[in-house]
DNA sequence: ACTGCTCTCTACCAATTGGTAGAGGATCGT
DNA sequence: ACGATCCTCTACCAATTGGTAGAGAGCAGT
């Protein structure tokens, strides 16, 4: 068995709830697509929400992995910035379902933020710390890190995502 | 009467569909959020999508008018980009929901690209050759201007539109 | 051979979905 | 008074939804 089976869920659940949405993807598309039937889903989690939280942990350790690995380089100033901006890109070419599973949980009306926020805070403080330190000690520019933060979070997340806007506006790659 | 029946239908599915999305909007909750009966929206709209193509319609030339107007002011480099982006994050506040049915609609499954772009594409043409006249008169660091306004869109809209992220994140405003 | 466990299945369900058909009230010009 | 038009409604439908109940296959340990 090259894989369980509910890591194959979880893997279609991802690229379907990162795609259409959650609402968007019914446990029956999601068997069909597996080709199994949905009461083996089911079976692996209570209820459909149930699947989408799993995704989004699995997805939120997978993020925070990257910070992890990179923050251990040790690297000053912009050069860790770019250097983690370009790994989350290499993350999202792989994965593009990622960043979109996201932005869905991201979305006003989720119920999953929480359960995202729990994963991501600790790198959240951490990178506002780092950013703080670095303008303090002149390697960066100085301006307010939560607002850096946060608008290098919605470049990042949001030119990864919307290939689509990029093909509709006509660029190429 | 104050407003037709046809625009309050707009008005709430622009709210529904900017919050919660397309799909996990039915008809049924659309109209009784508006105290009427999901047959007097199929009476106005000849299907659920017709209702959703009609709503991007609007948002669509609303965001235009934007562009059009600050443009007609004849402001150079970077405060007129300052004063646009001031102007759709005014927007953004007044009409939360209005970005978020354009991320709705630049959603990699989404049916309604094309509506999209149709009334964006001119506007975005002008800002590319805006923004590259600005750089070949010096008055704007040279770069490339379709990846520029590419980050600029996404930077404006991620951070308009993902206020829950913004709490979740401790961010208060 | 038997028991228990893990897994996937068939069968079924009540609720909700988008959509159709058409009745009935109001308001209009004639 | 009349039909026509506009609007909103009730009644209904087939399909799909998430979820329950439980059968049965395979495989272990004994």
């Amino acid at each position: 068995m090259a894989e369980s089976t509910r890591e194959r869920i979880l893997d279609a659940a991802l690229r379907a709830y990162g795609t259409d949405g959650f609402a968007a993807t019914s446990l029956d598309a999601l068997a069909a697509d597996l080709g199994i039937r949905k009461q083996t889903i089911l079976y692996y989690f209570p209820s459909k929400h149930a699947v989408f939280e799993a995704v989004v942990d699995r997805a939120a350790s997978d993020l925070v992995k990257v910070f992890e690995e990179e923050a251990a380089r040790g690297i000053d100033g912009l050069d860790q910035v770019e250097a983690i901006v370009k790994r989350v890109f290499r993350l999202a070419v792989r994965q593009p379902q990622l960043l979109g599973l996201i932005r869905e949980v991201t979305r006003p009306g989720s119920l999953s933020i929480d359960r995202l926020s729990a994963h991501t805070a600790p790198i959240f403080d951490r990178a506002r710390d780092f950013l703080q330190r670095e303008m303090d000690a002149g390697r960066m520019r100085p301006s307010d890190p939560e607002m850096l933060l946060l608008s290098l979070y919605s470049t990042v997340v949001g030119v990864a995502t919307e290939l689509e806007v990029q093909r509709a506006m006509g660029i190429s790659d």
